[in-house]
DNA sequence: ACCCTCACCTGCACGC
DNA sequence: TGCGTGCAGGTGAGGG
């Protein structure tokens, strides 16, 4: 269910969880988990590594480890990194298990069967597949209102499914997209290449406010991966200004909030701060 | 080349 | 209580 925020927030906790920390075993038990490495492949390549950084790029968490191997992980809808208590039973779903030598374990669930994870060198990272074409990180320099104005001219696409792409804009999903639409009074539908130069701007600080506000939230709090989804951000408990908030008034102006479906994914937008 | 729709899974909330 | 339907925060493959 992540998206950049609860994301990072997993990273900082793998962060703190295994830094330093020696892989005693790794098993990979639904091997379509990662389709690119054998079972095999991935328990050698784990087997004895020291886990030397934990981070994240765009919605991928990277656990580079000493001996120049990397696991890449994406959570897709469903996947959770769980600590085990001694002697606790394997939780439901879970697809891979790591034994760290300090005789802690730490799995990996998945509901959906939606999540990846994948080995590969530290020194191919950025060409791998899964990375190469990853737009700029919404935090980094590359993310100016220029290289926004840029994308969208580019495109015929509505603005959300633009700001959905993974490699225009990267770190937002659904709801994310639609906060920051909102934020900026800005309507989702509207096509990429006739947002108004002077709205270019504001949609950029609009998504760089949603993140923050969110990654903030999540800084400021005691990361716990035993209970992971207490953590998760949803509007610093107030709610999401309009995303899951069909039918119910603006904050800004009172008219109600509606939902569009296409392709089977609700976009939320309020009808009049957001008009085309 | 671009863009949209759907499939990939399981589970949960809802209405009958 | 039980079943059937629709929905879920992501993304790639496939077709138009």
């Amino acid at each position: 269910m992540p998206e950049l925020p609860e994301v990072e927030l997993v990273a900082r906790a793998l962060e703190r969880a295994l830094h330093g920390q020696r892989i005693a075993s790794a098993k990979l038990i639904r091997a379509g988990l990662a389709p690119d490495n054998t079972p095999q492949e991935f328990a050698r390549a784990l087997r004895g590594a020291r886990v030397c950084e934990v981070g994240r790029r765009g919605k991928f968490i990277v656990v580079r480890f000493d001996g120049g191997q990397v696991l890449l992980t994406h959570l897709r809808m469903t996947g959770q990194f769980k600590m085990l208590r001694p002697s606790q039973p394997l939780p439901k779903h879970t697809h891979a298990l790591f034994n760290l030598d300090d005789k802690s374990r730490l799995a990996f669930t998945d509901q959906r069967h939606f999540g990846l994870m994948k080995i590969a060198r530290a020194s191919e990272l950025e060409q791998t597949k899964e990375l190469r074409g990853l737009a700029p990180e919404p935090f980094s320099d590359d993310f100016t209102p220029d290289y926004l104005a840029r994308v969208l001219a580019r495109t015929r696409r509505m603005l959300k499914s633009v700001l959905l792409d993974q490699t225009k804009v990267t770190g937002l999903g659904n709801i994310y997209a639609a906060e920051a639409l909102f934020l900026a009074r800005v309507n989702p539908f509207v096509t990429a290449a006739a947002l108004s130069r002077r709205r270019v701007p504001r949609l950029h600080r609009a998504i760089l406010d949603v993140l923050c506000e969110a990654v903030s939230y999540v800084r400021a709090r005691d990361v716990d991966l035993e209970n992971l989804e207490s953590n998760y951000f949803s509007g610093s408990g107030s709610g999401w200004r309009v995303y899951d908030r069909e039918g119910e008034p603006c904050g800004g102006c009172g008219a109600l909030v509606r939902r569009v479906a296409h392709a089977g994914r609700s976009t939320y937008f309020c009808p009049r701060c957001q008009r085309r």
